[in-house]
DNA sequence: AACACGGCCAACCGCCTGAAT
DNA sequence: CATTCAGGCGGTTGGCCGTGT
């Protein structure tokens, strides 16, 4: 026996409320309270579903409904839950005063989920994204033979086997796509990141990345105690680029997040950050830690503290950027610092109207 | 000015759950 | 225990509106 509609369909309207309706609505609810919904609209004279009245008084004319652009501590909150609870927008809800399920969710699909792909993290599993594994970046290893995988302190340490199997993929990808472009590792380091990227991307299907990952369990560090800070002496190695070479959101970049005006420094962060989903795609060999562990809530717990700190200048060998004075902190504050700049994008980028 | 396009979000749809009978 | 039904939830849609051409 199939479910009973709510209420008699015929003759009910249908869209959007006018204001009269809401009017008819608040009135009603104010005076008798929202006690059965099926009865609700005929006793209050609306030709409307009683489950309409019911959205529309939760979603919109509730008295303490909370109405704006999410703040970042709110959108902070929302990403934390969504990692723990998945689309339980409802229970998140519960969590963000003033706030529906529904304006949860829709900012969810339209911002935030947007974000976080942009900033290599799966917004389903909260993890790198392995669909967007850069092979070819490994295989040439031109990112960590670059001067800048020094400021990360990696020392790349890729499982043969795994090199092998993504030469085999990459190879049928590089048949299979005329517009692939190889990164032979002697390009312009300061171009547009996003279009370097694009240029070199091996987009693997998950269960390639997943049967990767599964049979060579050591490529490069996640938390490795192999990793070393980098040196003073190899900053040095970098040559200052040239203006026009720099990425092209560099400049706002620089005034927005890192507080300082060494372009050295503001460089090293904006490349760490742009290069960061795709470090923290690698599994840990000591620590079996995979990608899917990667636990993002413990990053984000760390914004606050992270996203104002300026970044240090290369003056010995244990100084991380932006003074992380241990591993953890370093990576956490990379991440942080990049969902600030990515949520300061969205807001200059947006049309939202301060309420 | 007119049109096309894409983003956003209010509202709807269909399914699920649990209480009442 | 089976059935009915209200309320709740998450996914999806359609229309509005701003922007680009």
């Amino acid at each position: 026996m199939g479910r009973s509609p709510c209420c008699e369909k015929n003759g009910l309207k249908k869209g959007p409320w006018t204001a009269e309706e809401d009017q008819k609505l608040v009135d009603y609810i104010q005076k008798n309270g929202y006690g059965n919904w099926r009865t609700l609209p005929k006793n209050a004279g609306l030709q409307r579903c009683g489950k309409s009245c019911r959205l529309r008084w939760t979603n919109y004319l509730r008295p303490d409904i909370k109405r704006g652009r999410f703040s970042f501590e709110e959108e902070e909150t929302i990403i934390q839950l969504h990692s723990v609870l998945g689309n339980k927008w409802s229970t998140i809800a519960t969590r963000l005063p003033g706030r529906t399920d529904n304006e949860i969710k829709n900012y969810w699909n339209t911002h935030i989920r947007k974000r976080l792909l942009r900033m290599g993290i799966d917004p389903v599993t909260h993890s790198p994204r392995l669909d967007l594994l850069d092979i070819s970046t490994i295989l040439s290893s031109s990112f960590y033979n670059s001067p800048h995988a020094n400021m990360f302190g990696v020392q790349p340490s890729v499982n043969p086997e795994l090199l092998r199997l993504a030469a085999s993929l990459l190879s049928s990808q590089q048949n299979q796509n005329p517009n692939f472009v190889h990164h032979n590792g002697q390009g312009n380091q300061f171009g547009n990141p996003h279009q370097v990227q694009e240029n070199h991307l091996v987009q693997l299907q998950n269960q390639d990345c997943q049967t990767l990952i599964q049979e060579n369990p050591s490529c490069a560090p996640l938390n490795n105690p192999n990793c070393v800070p980098f040196a003073s002496d190899q900053s040095a190695q970098l040559m200052e680029p040239n203006v026009d070479q720099l990425p092209s959101n560099f400049s706002s970049f620089d005034q927005q997040t890192c507080h300082v005006n060494d372009w050295q420094n503001n460089l090293d962060n904006f490349l760490a950050m742009e290069n960061y989903g795709y470090e923290q795609s690698i599994i840990d060999p000591q620590s079996n830690i995979t990608s899917s562990d990667f636990d993002f809530t413990s990053h984000l717990s760390n914004l606050s503290t992270s996203s104002s700190s300026p970044a240090s200048l290369h003056s010995n060998s244990t100084s991380y950027i932006n003074g992380s004075s241990t591993e953890d902190e370093r990576e956490s504050s990379y991440c942080g610092n990049l969902f600030k700049y990515e949520y300061d994008q969205d807001i200059l980028d947006s049309n939202y109207v301060f309420m």
